[in-house]
DNA sequence: CTGAAAGCGCTTACAG
DNA sequence: CTGAAAGCGCTTACAG
């Protein structure tokens, strides 16, 4: 099922029912244009896209590479890719990089060979520095959601400083010990929250106690494992603050575990305000990240580039910041011994609000 | 950067780089082959996959179309779909349908143009029907996952098989007033699952009360909204079984806000066994699916579809069975009044048990 | 308003 | 062992 067999059976040429699917505007004679639209109809005609896009070089397909779609916090981020991308006619290829160094190379490359148009990198780790400057060279765009080694188009959060608030807020309500859980400490994402915990523990004149820091993987079981240790320190912290959602979801199970209440025995804080954490009892306090507008966002840096083909030099990268804000909910309260510190009235204003950041 | 800039680069025609590049064991004169490969290397070519598809009328592309991502249940299917094809050298497409006529239509379209060798069709729905006929005629290869309205290769669960077993551990506990939330009843999941509650309660001789019987959407707050309203029945059920997961999280939420302890004066069941539910506190009874291997044995299907081309009619269609299994956890117990129905010792082992179904 | 023809980047008989 | 040429299904100047 061909265009020639659209132009047989309407009896005109391939150029005719080019022009009717293509051109809107394009002057075909009003009962010509009928014809051709009947035999499409009737033919159930599909255009072939890898033809049209052979000839005009761009395929409407753009590659979205994430560690795993598996993680909760990408299915957000890759649908608000997919929703803008489909709103602008464009189709999204998954790739789960799994931080792999050689599947992400093969998924590359696969990229590469299917022509897409552009690709979105997310989820960071090194490898991605060396396939950008790949996918540049062959003149397919590239954004990244999170910072970038080098200077690309990108999303970002303001990791730092919103884990800085989020310390803040324990702080203020009145917690000396903090424990920290963080991520991959090859990720930019896990050096900025562990810089913003650092500045803030700095600030407030926290503890600063090495044996309060762990390091996880960003899962339920690498949280609930910190946090059993966490709380084996002595004195152990009154409070926790995990780098991310599901870390803390492991770290509140096993607060359970040890048969610590949540919030009047141990506070705990988490990041990203993945779905589920609204539901958990206590609800966590979180950082929450606008994930779908992230994603959207992305695409629609990677749109912008599509227009802006040849435009000339501008002034650097394009770079959207999107912020963050602390959902503050029952899993943290006040330390189990508030007389040392009670939370002056202003603290406990700025408990409740919800701070934005930046 | 073409294949004839490579034949240039080492002086040979497109046809002996064509060779070299997909015939491993096609006759070349060894250096020949080498200088092909060099030029290949120093030129960092990617041949041109469209030009190549259009050729061999085979995109190794297929389509996943899945309700949304977003939704927990589907990003472990998608791993399973996206790791298999990869492996085979597939791409995916993704396309969240959101169950809406219009998008699915348009989604249809589109990866009827990018002429994708197959389609996986999961979360049902009314549309699919239509459209799968569209693609089987115009030689798209079609797998479902769930039932399918008609005889398509699929991947198939017990979801009644499965559902009545999950009662029926209630019913081994004691409980005689079990609450049932069910999902969108327009989904063949949803009437299966409800089918095996239907089932049980009858074979149970469990109380048979419609004011037990809600319907949800399957997400977090329909499970809430639903739990809270049977908790004002009276009486009130003893156990609740949840047709998924996420409405049991909801439920879960509620009984806690309502001050019914679970699994003490509530038991709570769900279905799907998302990653999260293990680390509730108390983790949740649930019947596990293997999404993964759902998602691998759609690809599998696909896979053998392709190979098989033209093999002649077999047996009807190819459908995979996979078991389900109920993961018995902590949100499970003997109702507040174990005395009117103490479980028997050899009901006490089924409970401990994990029956596999089928 | 319409059509014939070139060409996008490949693969593969066919000929040598 | 190697190359010239046809052709996959489209789009678009160019000519009429």
């Amino acid at each position: 099922m061909t265009i020639s067999d659209v132009a047989t059976e309407a009896g005109v040429s391939v150029a005719t029912v080019s022009r009717v699917l293509n051109k809107a505007d394009y002057p075909v004679r009003p009962e010509t244009r009928e014809r051709v639209l009947k035999a499409i109809e009737k033919l159930d005609f599909h255009p072939n896209e890898l033809a049209r896009s052979l000839l005009l070089k761009s395929t409407r397909t753009v590659g979205l590479a994430i560690p795993d779609i598996a993680n909760p916090y990408y299915p957000l981020i890759s649908r608000g890719v997919e929703d803008v991308a489909s709103q602008h006619g464009y189709t999204v290829i998954f790739c789960n990089t799994d931080r792999d160094a050689e599947k992400s190379k093969r998924y590359i490359d696969t990229l590469l060979q299917k022509q897409v148009d552009g690709v979105i990198l997310a989820g960071g780790g090194t490898d991605f520095t060396r396939a950008s400057e790949r996918f540049a060279r062959l003149g397919t765009h590239v954004v990244f959601i999170g910072r970038p080694a080098h200077a690309w188009p990108s999303v970002r959060i303001p990791n730092a400083d919103a884990a800085a608030t989020a310390v803040g807020h324990l702080a203020a309500l009145g917690h000396r010990r903090v424990g920290f859980i963080g991520g991959l400490s090859a990720l930019t994402t896990s050096q900025d929250r562990f810089e913003g915990y650092t500045r803030s523990v700095a600030e407030h004149g926290l503890d600063d106690d090495e044996r309060l820091l762990r390091e996880g993987d960003f899962d339920e079981q690498s949280g609930y494992r910190a946090a059993a240790s966490l709380l084996s320190v002595s004195p152990p912290p009154t409070a926790i603050f995990a780098a991310n959602d599901r870390m803390a979801v492991g770290a509140l199970a096993a607060s359970h575990d040890h048969g610590l209440g949540v919030p009047d025995e141990l506070s705990l804080v988490g990041f990203d305000d993945i779905p589920v954490v609204s539901y958990l009892r206590p609800p966590l306090t979180t950082v929450a990240l606008p994930a779908y507008d992230m994603g959207a966002a992305a695409m629609g840096l990677l749109l912008q580039q599509f227009e802006g083909e040849g435009a000339g030099g501008s002034d650097g990268p394009a770079v959207v910041r999107l912020p963050a804000r602390l959902r503050v909910r029952a899993s943290t309260g006040p330390p189990p011994s508030t007389d040392r510190h009670p939370p002056t009235e202003s603290k406990r204003r700025s408990i409740h609000g919800e701070p934005r950041i930046p």
